[in-house]
DNA sequence: AAGTTTTTGAGGTACGCACCTCAAAATGAG
DNA sequence: CTCATTTTGAGGTGCGTACCTCAAAAACTT
């Protein structure tokens, strides 16, 4: 029976530099455990002196809620949706990807990843899919689509349904940082802009801008970036009006046919699109005739290779692996009603060449 | 006592898709939750034959450990300890403040991050702090310091004393991808030299390399990465013998100013340390001459202020806050005999640019 | 003051696992 | 076959929180 006194203070003594818990914090507090658990998770039937009581034993004592065991007690850990496009191009598969392999990776910490595909040419019935999304399937949704009416609105609604969200890639017009995930595309046109400028040295020249459509916010945000750089600083370059290529191969051959057709002293192509396989594959043939320089955005297995050999000058990339932890981190802590540090989730402007790839 | 029932079935149905849990692997493998328990967590008393079933039942059922509680029934998340330099760079300060804030940041996970210092050019003495540092109060070690016998061996005895190790930016001659996180340095300085290739142009002279010290294995990767793509590809170019400065600011303006006087055509400076203050400030001083090519390693305030001034004109990176985030994963996992993705723990090398940081 | 409503407390169960003890069973040695 | 040893089972406790119920207390109404 001794041993039984000895059991109860573990190892060695009641040494306790131990982190308060509910307990503590309501014997702090003055209140009960139910207090306490009201209060932490905003329900309702709590005078506002009460929770002011709590909040500040929260601070006196610092409390900080335990979320290892408090999604254990949850017994369902998160369910986030990631809502792409139907029809993608090559960077939209490596981000689905690394969503998926996210899935698996974080399934022993209870976090699941669905990835919801909607129709982004139809803002009607993208919003319709958006509509259907429960918060009895989902606790909060990352979102890459344009911003339309539509979309903000469903977005909106889905709030109200108690379900986070989160834009990642492209920009919904929320300019606070907790709710978008991604690169700052001004930023990142004008690195472009700077290395196209750099690598074409003394020389002179147009330079050809290819886009696929001038309609999204990215690519205008890029192209203004861009214009920041080569404008002011390099009156040797002409960057010449953004073509846009809609998303079919076809017509993106023949623009740039006949842009190199309409302007023979082109010594620079800067492709904005995510979208580079048909325009590096004409770059390519032309690489013969002397430097053309060629700056493209997004690592794909198309660009990488591009890089590789030469054919692509520079990369622009912003890394999907971060951009989809960091979008289930800005998720999950608002879910948990939390704040993130910012700097820890800001998605960096990627400068690849063949050498660090 | 009907409603108790209904209770027991939580809302909706019996529907079960969840995840087996150890209740489940037991019954599965045919032995007892304690016999679980016992190969799960390594303990000895097992015969061979029952631990073989078991973890044929845990591919066949597909069980997977649910770290969340167990991390909570361990009741003692992980202590990890990051060994640094006593005597430190600018580059060193990010990187401990990254640490400190990782700590902050992560005590709602369980997880302790401490900072402990060591005599760098002592080894005797930095092998014997290593080996005061106690299983009861390390569950694993991150370790920058330069590779010596004598180290090589505090971290065997480490090992043996059931402490994880890792290195972390300076690498410790292991070349598996599970025990360095840091970038190839290698890459790295070829990174550096194509860059500082490409923005040169069409120009010719020699390129200055500086280096704190040629005895570190991390110059000597840096140097040889650089050479591989100056060398064979760019005949107009010099890459003139590593200038040493062995951290005195005094020194390094000497060789700088010698080597300027003894070479009037140098048209290049590559920083190869993270401590570029100095030399940066040699190089402001130059800048109004001409276009000296400027490129260094590390983002700290004095290598990103150079950035913006456009005395330096590309840094090499390595993101501290990855870096500290992966060696704890990498920790971790160790901890959890797990592996970790190692696509996913790869440290990127950066190239920043005024317009990227 | 009596009734109504709101707020609080007490107590329980559960989550999935770690870690512990003791006894029972299986195995091996002689 | 017996005895010693190794291996296994049964059962319990606790981690810190979520979530639930029911009754008691406090606060407002009229």
């Amino acid at each position: 029976m001794v041993e039984d006194k000895i059991r109860k203070t573990k190892r060695f003594g009641p040494k306790k530099p131990m982190r308060p818990t509910t307990k503590d914090l309501a014997k702090a507090a003055g209140v009960s455990l139910a207090t306490i658990d009201r209060v932490l998770n905003g329900r309702s039937g709590v005078r506002q002196k009460t929770v002011d009581a709590v909040n500040e034993a929260i601070v006196r004592i610092g409390f900080e809620r335990n979320q290892v065991a408090a999604t254990l007690a949850r017994q369902k850990g998160y369910r986030f949706g990631f809502v792409v496009p139907r029809s993608g191009d090559e960077f939209l598969d490596v981000i689905v990807k690394h969503i998926s392999e996210f899935d698996q990776a974080s399934r022993a910490e209870m976090i699941q990843t669905k990835i919801v595909r909607i129709d982004e040419h139809d803002p009607h019935r993208a919003a319709k899919t958006l509509s259907r999304l429960s918060s009895d399937e989902y606790d909060g949704i990352a979102i890459m689509a344009p911003e339309t009416p539509q979309i903000r609105d469903a977005l909106h609604r889905m709030r109200e349904r108690g379900i986070q969200t989160v834009a990642f890639i492209s920009n919904q017009q929320e300019e606070d940082s907790q709710s978008f995930v991604g690169i700052d595309n001004i930023a990142a046109g004008a690195t472009a802009g700077r290395l196209m400028a750099r690598f074409l040295g003394q020389t002179s020249g147009s330079i050809l801008v290819l886009a696929e459509t001038m309609q999204s916010r990215d690519s205008l945000e890029r192209r203004l970036g861009f214009d920041q750089v080569i404008s002011p600083d390099y009156q040797q370059f002409h960057a010449l009006p953004t073509l846009e290529t809609h998303g079919y191969p076809d017509r993106t051959n023949l623009v740039l046919k006949n842009a190199f057709a309409a302007h023979k002293d082109i010594v620079g192509l800067y492709i904005m699109g995510s979208e580079a396989r048909v325009a590096i594959e004409f770059a390519r043939k032309l690489h013969g005739d002397g430097k053309l320089i060629t700056v493209a955005h997004e690592r794909t297995p198309s660009t990488e290779q591009a890089l590789r050999e030469n054919t692509l000058d520079a990369l622009i990339n912003q890394d999907p692996g971060h951009i989809v932890r960091s979008a289930v981190r800005t998720l999950r802590a608002k879910c948990e009603n939390r704040e993130t540090l910012a700097s820890q989730e800001r998605i960096r402007i990627e400068i690849l060449i063949a050498e660090n790839l």
